[in-house]
DNA sequence: CGGCCAATTGATTAAACTCAATCTGCGTGG
DNA sequence: CCACGCAGATTGAGTTTAATCAATTGGCCG
């Protein structure tokens, strides 16, 4: 029942440079040029607030988003008032990769946690994948990752119970922040309310609720203080049908 | 109540050349030459009976797909035997775009009815993009449709009613034909078995038949041979929700 | 004529939603 | 220091949507 605590030193990044840098070299494929570049491309950066918007469906994009520290929620707002947090942006993640070739945007974007956002000009990402084809590798690799993250997100929805569907997005959340240095043994942090997790679940809030409590109760999880503890990974994968490598797996 | 017949005519895209050809020929950015490389990319291919995997979770993937013709699916089966279909695959689309960064794939793919699949090495891919960046542009403006296309999904399934589901998917699915010329006025190909749909849109095969006949009695939409015609666009994008402009949109 | 797959229908159950309070922790102004 | 207000969490009760179980039907092909 009880995992090792040193699960999180296997393959601990490195933990200089900025958030994206930090996940690309968990790849190991950074040059120091490379390096250089990357972190060159992030000097102008904002800060925002909780809740502020920085996205918004329907409006013209005109730069590309590095988020350096905080999280972001990407969503959509129906007329009938009801919300789809459709995931969640981490540090490291980049908003607008391709920002430069829509008209304008699909979904809205927030401020989940106050956060330090680079702001970029669409360009000169095209030039970094001209320019340092590692770099551009793992942009395509992000690409790719977040496409399978997404995927992850409609089996969530479509095909997953509601206390499976919790399990299920706490162990994506989990890995996703193990890359990049942010996890803390079997303990996440996890900024949202319960509002947020009902909005991203496709459950309402009093069932969140409620799934929640049950968790607690069985011991699978513990609730204290903006944190999430995983109480017994082994047995949480399974009951929620969780592919890890959907979120590893780069080659070359 | 009635629509026009003429709507398909507006920005019917010319009919020569792969769907691939065809789709990036809708947005006016391909010159003789990357056509020409466009098509040659796609020499080798190969003919795929209904239900035949090409792509399985979990596996090594060594080539991308370009899909010629035909339609696949993108799927995710769990171990309780249930089965998610994350999108449809239409003529046109590519499979595994960045696949040389991963190292197994986060997803399976069928063949839905018999295709015609252009088997790329995805170091060709990568030339494309440094060789043609007009094309290259079309690639990333593919890529981010997609991924609107996933968030789209999230939303279905995660904030709509399962009879908005129904009407939200059939109005993207006929968007997504008409840019490649394979829509027929308000009427589409639909393939897809009513267990298919379920699957797609995380409901039932009971309910989905059912929600399907009240759509049908209600006089929204006809089903014959295989085919949907979409009786009253303006309502059911409406009562769908269902944001065109996610699916256009490019810029230069 | 079977056999099979897909679609349809009926009956019952279960998961999740809605409405409506209430509770709790926390910060702020008096 | 305390009352007040507020956001987030929790609980109760009743309702609805959708799932499950179980046949049955319709069309097509060998």
């Amino acid at each position: 029942m009880n995992m090792p605590e040193t699960i999180e030193k296997e393959f601990a990044p490195p933990v200089t440079g900025s958030a994206l840098t930090r996940k690309l070299n968990a790849l190991r494929l950074l040059s120091g040029d490379a390096v250089e570049f990357l972190e060159s491309l992030q000097t102008r950066t904002i800060e925002l607030d909780v809740g502020k918007e920085f996205v918004t469906d329907g409006e013209p994009m005109k730069t590309s988003f590095i988020l350096q520290s905080g999280w972001a929620i990407r969503f959509a707002l129906l007329s009938s008032g009801r919300r789809q947090i459709i995931s969640y942006a981490l540090p490291g993640d980049i908003l607008g990769l391709h920002a430069d070739f829509r008209r304008t945007a699909s979904y809205s974007a927030a401020a989940l946690t106050p956060v330090r956002l680079a702001v970029v000009e669409p360009k000169r990402l095209v030039d970094l994948y001209r320019l340092y084809p590692a770099v551009a590798a793992g942009l395509s690799w992000c690409s790719a990752r977040e496409h399978s993250i997404l995927g992850d997100q409609a089996v969530r929805l479509g095909r997953l119970a509601a206390d499976q569907r919790i399990i299920h997005l706490l162990l994506e959340l989990w890995h996703r922040l193990k890359l990049i240095g942010e996890n803390d043994g079997r303990r996440l942090d996890a900024p949202m309310t319960q509002n947020d997790l009902a909005d991203t679940l496709g459950l309402s809030l009093v069932h969140t609720n409620r799934q929640l409590a049950k968790l607690r109760r069985a011991g699978h999880i513990t609730v204290e203080r903006g944190q999430v503890r995983l109480n017994d990974f082994d047995q949480l994968i399974e009951m929620s049908e969780f592919n890890p490598d959907h979120l590893q797996g780069f080659s070359l």
